[in-house]
DNA sequence: ATGGTAGTTTGACTA
């Protein structure tokens, strides 16, 4: 068995004995990190390898920044895409071909601001990318956090924003999705009301006012055999505002 | 009510 995992940890300097604690108990083979907010210099790489894992990872000063931590060493380690400066994005190549690639999706801000459409302009680049990734590799697990809401029920009744959910967002990860890829989340029964983001404003996540906008996105190629958020980070001093999200493969032998 | 909290580039930005 396989397990991936998705984290926005929203600084990795803060969160790192929160990661490192989670990855201990629960094991992924992979973790995607975003929001780790630190220059490639100062990433905790010894604190990581020290914990039985290696790491790719792609920052920036303050905001931004994703990392691929994994039991296994990667191989084609890609940090760009088409003239992003932008720190938000990581390919990488595990054992049998598997390709993962790690998003921070833009935010927005609010609906039809500029960068919202820069957020839109980069929902197209990364699927410009993926149909490409697609065509080479077809164990192919696009994750992170998308900052999109794709249901009406990933989002909390009292969501009273475009935001997430506006239908041009809705679409562009609807198209993501459309090349052959499957939101493993809802391949499975599931509690209503789940979330994976809360807002640290407001107490949103003791009166469960969320998003699930934290995906792991797999080709129909793999068989995923379970799609579970885990809510206890949330609960820790100092969270980050998102939970961890880890599905399980069965490997191909 | 344009609030509230957290993190980073100390203070305005991003989320």
């Amino acid at each position: 068995m396989l397990k991936i995992a998705t984290w926005n940890v929203n600084s990795l300097r803060i969160r790192l004995p929160q990661v490192l604690d989670w990855a201990k108990k629960f094991k992924p083979d992979i973790l995607a990190l975003q929001e780790t907010k630190v220059t490639d210099d100062k990433f905790p790489l010894e604190a990581i390898q020290a914990a039985g894992y290696h790491a790719a990872f792609s920052g920036e000063k303050a905001y931004n920044g994703v990392a691929l931590l994994s039991r296994l060493q990667a191989s084609d380690i890609i940090t760009d895409l088409p003239e992003e400066p932008q720190r938000r994005f990581l390919g990488a190549t595990y054992a049998n071909n598997l390709r993962v690639l790690n998003v921070y999706v833009p935010n927005g801000t609010a609906a039809d601001s500029e960068k919202y459409h820069f957020k839109l302009n980069w929902l197209k680049k990364l699927q410009d990318y993926a149909r490409d990734s697609l065509k080479d590799y077809p164990r192919l697990i696009v994750l992170g956090d998308f900052n999109i809401a794709s249901e009406d029920r990933d989002v909390h009744d009292a969501w009273d924003s475009d935001l997430l959910v506006s239908p041009p967002e809705r679409a562009a990860l609807e198209d993501l999705v459309n090349l052959g890829l499957r939101d493993t989340f809802r391949l499975f029964k599931q509690a209503p009301k789940s979330f994976s983001w809360w807002d640290h404003r407001g107490g949103a996540f003791w009166r469960n006012r969320g998003a699930r906008i934290d995906l792991i996105l797999a080709s129909t190629a793999l068989n995923c055999t379970a799609c579970v958020i885990d809510k206890a980070p949330r609960r820790l001093k100092r969270p980050s505002d998102h939970a961890p999200v880890m599905a399980s493969f069965k490997t191909t032998r």
